[in-house]
DNA sequence: TTGAAAGCGCTAACAT
DNA sequence: ATGTTAGCGCTTTCAA
């Protein structure tokens, strides 16, 4: 078509297509929207002459019009840990099951990566009237804005902890402090009587984690606490840093408790340099187990969170919060997976 | 502020500002954007009175109202691989620079994965009037759609090779044939007589790097060509997949060149299993240059991609075709990066 | 410097 | 079953 070199003009608004339809631009609506209230003659006219000339009604206008943008906002926000970079394999991973959902669902996904350093970061989200929804992968240091902006704006979702008391942002997580016991509980039974925490205590998730591990200890009646070690989040900085906690605690611990499968696989690259064996002079757990945790040698014992399942949760909550529904914050169970490095 | 109980109606448009402020829609709108024709004590006024009742402005009308979305698309084609996940490390490796670097620039990016399976899927993301350019993160089999598309739609960056002749889409991509080359060279510099391409040669860009190693071992006079091995890309099957395909050339090959780093990391997985020491019985080389390359034991030599360049160049090129200039395709040379693996 | 008014392209009453 | 009309909330001429 349109190979007469005398291009007719696009057709690229409705009422384009209605003067060449010879109808209402309210009639080429309601076709192109499939409604039952056309003649499905006149239906099927439009749809063939609006795919003959490629047309495709303007979104921007479709959703100012209905108040409905098909889009959901996943934000991730960057707090205490200004360093640490979007590709993280647990956000990444997270993400990914999202989108796909989000997909399957007809939704479009909007990233946003914020550093939350103005005080409106996320009003300024969520009042953009660019979408239906917002999903918060990470609650970091925010947990305050959330729960203000919460309180008037529904359609939002997070992923992290619920033990706030009345709060009423919904909330999809899994029990870390939990997590932390069956870590510690594995190290306890390889034969570990004195271990090190490898992560940075100051995100809350971390921290419960930490906490996890410590009563395990103490309900094994070892008196002394985990030793907490930082570690940044960048993968440069991290292996020197854990080669130096090491360093620093070597013959001290027998076993390690890891805040993240990348920290345990970074660990088992500072312990295979020096020559300890994992997991006879050391026990190692992991914590998330991304597929990475399956790869690594040795396989990472780790403590699993269903990451899958998370984001479908997150997912199912928001659309519940979206419909005007209320939707109750889901706390998921870690499990252990036992592997060989711990 | 409306701590009395009795809420002001919130303000939600301009119009409400603007009667509030006792003005036009006009001076807010113009106030508001910061314009100079606005005199500063009104603007000054209006701008205070927009913080206290947290007004923003909605998104959705003004880019309906200025055809300018401060949204780029980017687009992940899943073509012949469908059962591949968006949550591949290179590409969330990719997704995560290029949200970076979006977001300095003020722009959202909007994440749609896609099968390709309907004729005009590209169509139908580039004609919504939602984005002001679309980055797409690999080619897949979809070069002719692609093309089609660009031959109209000028801001379309893809991340992939640019030697069809006579191409309109831009494209920045890495030399996968020279990365081919440099990982078979030094599969023989390693003393590898024999080996074996672990890839699915169905993407162009792994069929590239076929090629190269392929190229090289003919360049160092062995006359055999390497054995190309499919490998899908999910996790569990990936292992699997390899292991059995180890053990049917056992005894036969003496160097493996793995199509991505995933690939070799899973490769010295399976091999640490059958007790065959990397690199003296089995050198491996990897591709991509991923962090867990470095973390993996043992280190993996691997061929690089300046991933973190690669999502500038791409963004770079698209903003200057946004702004209508020319933007040529850009092949970035690989590099190797000895370590242990081979 | 500000106001009035005309759309951006679409959809949904309402009317026919 | 289709047409007419009035906006969605904003920006931007044009006029004052």
């Amino acid at each position: 078509m349109e190979q007469n070199g005398y291009d007719a003009p696009r057709v690229r608004t409705i009422a384009d297509l209605a003067r060449l339809a010879g109808v209402s631009p309210g009639t080429v609506s309601r076709a192109l929207a499939g409604k039952t209230l056309v003649n499905p003659e006149t239906r099927d006219r439009i749809q063939a002459l609006a795919t003959e000339h490629s047309f495709r009604p303007n979104q921007m206008a479709s959703r100012l019009r209905t108040q409905r943008t098909g889009v959901i906002g996943v934000v991730v926000p960057l707090g205490h840990e200004r360093r640490q970079h979007l590709s993280d394999p647990f956000f990444m991973t997270m993400l990914g099951f999202l989108a796909d959902r989000l997909t399957e669902d007809g939704y479009d996904l909007m990233l946003s990566r914020v550093i939350p350093d103005a005080a409106d970061w996320l009003e300024r989200i969520v009042d953009s009237g660019m979408m239906d929804g917002v999903l918060l992968i990470g609650q970091s240091d925010q947990i305050g804005t959330i729960e203000r902006v919460a309180r008037r704006y529904r359609p939002l979702v997070a992923w992290g902890s619920s033990n706030l008391p009345g709060q009423v942002h919904g909330a999809v997580g899994s029990d870390n402090v939990a997590g932390g016991r069956l870590a510690g509980e594995r190290l306890v039974a390889r034969g570990a009587r004195r271990v090190a925490f490898l992560g940075d205590v100051r995100a809350p998730e971390i921290r419960d984690r930490f906490d996890g591990v410590a009563q395990a200890m103490a309900a094994a009646g070892l008196s002394q606490t985990p030793i907490q070690l930082d570690t940044p989040l960048a993968s440069d900085l991290m292996e020197r840093q854990i080669a130096a906690h090491l360093d620093q605690v070597a013959g001290q611990i027998d076993g390690i408790a890891a805040a993240s499968d990348v920290i345990a696989m970074t660990t088992l690259r500072v312990l295979a340099d020096r020559g300890i064996r994992v997991p006879d002079q050391m026990a190692v757990v992991g914590y998330d187990d991304l597929p990475i945790a399956l790869s690594a040698v040795p396989r990472i014992t780790t403590v699993r969170q269903d990451i899958r399942r998370g984001a479908n949760e997150m997912v199912s909550a928001l659309f519940r919060r979206i419909a005007g529904e209320d939707a109750p914050s889901v706390t998921m169970a870690p499990t252990l997976v036992e592997r060989d490095s711990g």
